[in-house]
DNA sequence: AATGAATGAGCGTTCATTCAT
DNA sequence: CATGAATGAACGCTCATTCAT
């Protein structure tokens, strides 16, 4: 009932076409967002035919489940192969590698982190929500160091990172097994930002 | 010729009508997520007409930096007003103060934080592609509990903690002015990781 | 997010807007068929945008049902008309008068009938499966006939008539409270069949 | 480069594939339809490739159309089976056996008539536009019962067979040579029905 | 003869947005 | 101010058909 127009060799081979389509999702998702990206989009930058993303993902999501499975052993995989390195004993060290191995892998795919678990579109995070309680929170911390009340040398840095680790907790709280109560969150939270300023003078 | 179905007063305060819808889509956005609410939906919880919405917003998109506004407000005071009943010069208490309040507030807000910043929909968060990166913090964590190499009371929330707060300030280092190096931040957030497990023992 | 192209009064009486696609709808179901109509030729052919379809029906089967329910009520009406007109204890005129307004009816509205009915592409019927059936009990009455052993003005129209009677008298029993059996329905149908052909001679 | 997943004889004798497609078509049209029948469908049931349904039919029109010729004559088969029991000169036990054997045949393959001739999806009919005109019919012939204008055993099949078999003259004037005029066809369709309901008193 | 990956036109449906009333 | 009928671009998805292997 229809008419074809195109001829051209077709068939290859299978992980290739998949992957293919993953990669033009990728650099789509990154550009536009997931939302504003269409499968035609996708096909398109994957030089194939509508009809073929279906022979591979039988959604927008399971594509994007797919990329979340490729990514996450993507970056596991950088991780465990810094602390591999460590000496069997060395658990500073350990831990040291293990953040900046984190930094390192995340600074490379950040972008790609939140596309695939967000689905964000690209250029928002500025005028975050969050911006003034983190702007509050890093005057806060200047104020302390003003008076020699502790020692941080990046404050807003560290801002940041006590936001959003303070922020991680207290969201993994509700999902989880939610056999941590307010307060002990409270206690272990306020803990670690303690910590996190080295040394108080009180 | 067409008869009048609704008799009602119409008019009302304008402020109050903006409030009604922001209210409504919010309920709605809890419940279904942002993506999935439509503008009408939203006008029938706040029991107007479609056009209606257009009088007091420009798009949808519009209404969620109005929610976000609303939002950060509210948390901001309840953060601050704990902060400012500490003694003026007990910085520690500060910093507790801070904590323990930002914690208690936002277990509170968690979902609302959530759909106002990254528009999820509900019953997400599980089966991240994060997660398995916070496992695997989650058991050196532990390996270095049981040799003494640190103390953590609650490795869990712990390793949440620092991978989410190092996640945003990765995050927020793309972001922002950009000053800040690959090195500079690795050497930050090693700093902060390691302070958070407390005295190492080497 | 989308640009308007035309302007034009809009707003219709509610009833004349679903009149109107309901027209449009069977002027091109009568000239194409239900399957091979889009509904965006039936919005085209009533002059309203894509969109206006379905503030009036949920879906294609949803206009259909519509379209058969107006098309009972305008059968049953003319049908009726012809029988009251005819005075009350004349039985045999009433049914005269049921068949030849029936027949009058359907003429006007075979097609629509069988649309609304069946959503038949036009063209068919002819090269029916059942013709093979029909020619051969057309042959027998015409053998009948020569030999005198009924009379029968019309075999072709006769043969039509029985077999299409009997096809429906089948297929309703298998669709009713099924309280015939096999041999009740032969016996009916037989009986049907020799009362058509008036007397016989055995 | 490539590995071949079933091994098992291919090539078959040409009729019977093309007889093992049409099974499985019929077996599929018959549980869902035609139209909601996919070829994909119809090959995975015979148990051959898509691309083979194509060697034997040229299109889906084109296989209902030999399920059309397969199914008319089998059905031919049985009635003149039937009507050759008879001795060469009892025309009216040809005629009975006629009816009795078409009945007899339809009663077993009503649904695959349907299929083949309509398309129909099954558990339709219900509901039927027709019914109301049936019903209407049905409480004529009652009334008449009732005063004794005629002798009607069964009514209501009586009248689904005075309507089914009117519908099928009307409708077979239409598309063959149109011959016959309205009131040539509304004359021998009211001498049918009154024929139908036996002796009647004026 | 048989395969099945690839095609792509086409469909039904949604919904943010407009504007005459 | 408020309404809600109307708009129409856009989208996800289906599936009959083709053709290189």
């Amino acid at each position: 009932m229809r008419t074809p127009t195109k001829l051209r060799p077709r068939t290859k081979p299978p992980g290739e076409r998949r992957d293919e389509l993953m990669n033009a999702a990728l650099r789509l998702f990154l550009k536009q967002g997931v939302a504003t990206t269409t499968i035609e989009q996708i096909t398109s930058g994957a030089e194939v035919a509508k009809g073929t993303f279906y022979l591979y993902f039988s959604s927008k999501e399971d594509l994007l489940a797919a990329l979340g499975d490729r990514f996450g052993k993507k970056l596991l995989e950088g991780i465990k192969a810094a602390i591999d390195k460590m000496p069997k004993n060395d658990w500073k060290g350990k831990l040291s590698a293990w953040a900046r191995a984190a930094v390192t892998v995340y600074l490379d795919s950040i972008r790609e982190h939140d596309v695939v678990f967000y689905g964000s579109r690209p250029a928002k995070r500025e005028g975050l929500v969050d911006n003034i309680i983190v702007d509050h929170l890093f005057e806060l911390l200047e104020a302390g160091i003003a008076v020699g009340a502790w020692t941080v040398e990046e404050p807003r840095v560290t801002a940041v990172f006590l936001f959003t680790g303070l922020h991680g907790a207290v969201d993994a709280s509700q999902t989880n097994g939610k056999r941590i109560n307010r307060t002990q969150l409270a206690d272990i939270v306020e803990q670690l930002c303690l910590r996190s300023v080295g040394p108080t003078i009180d």
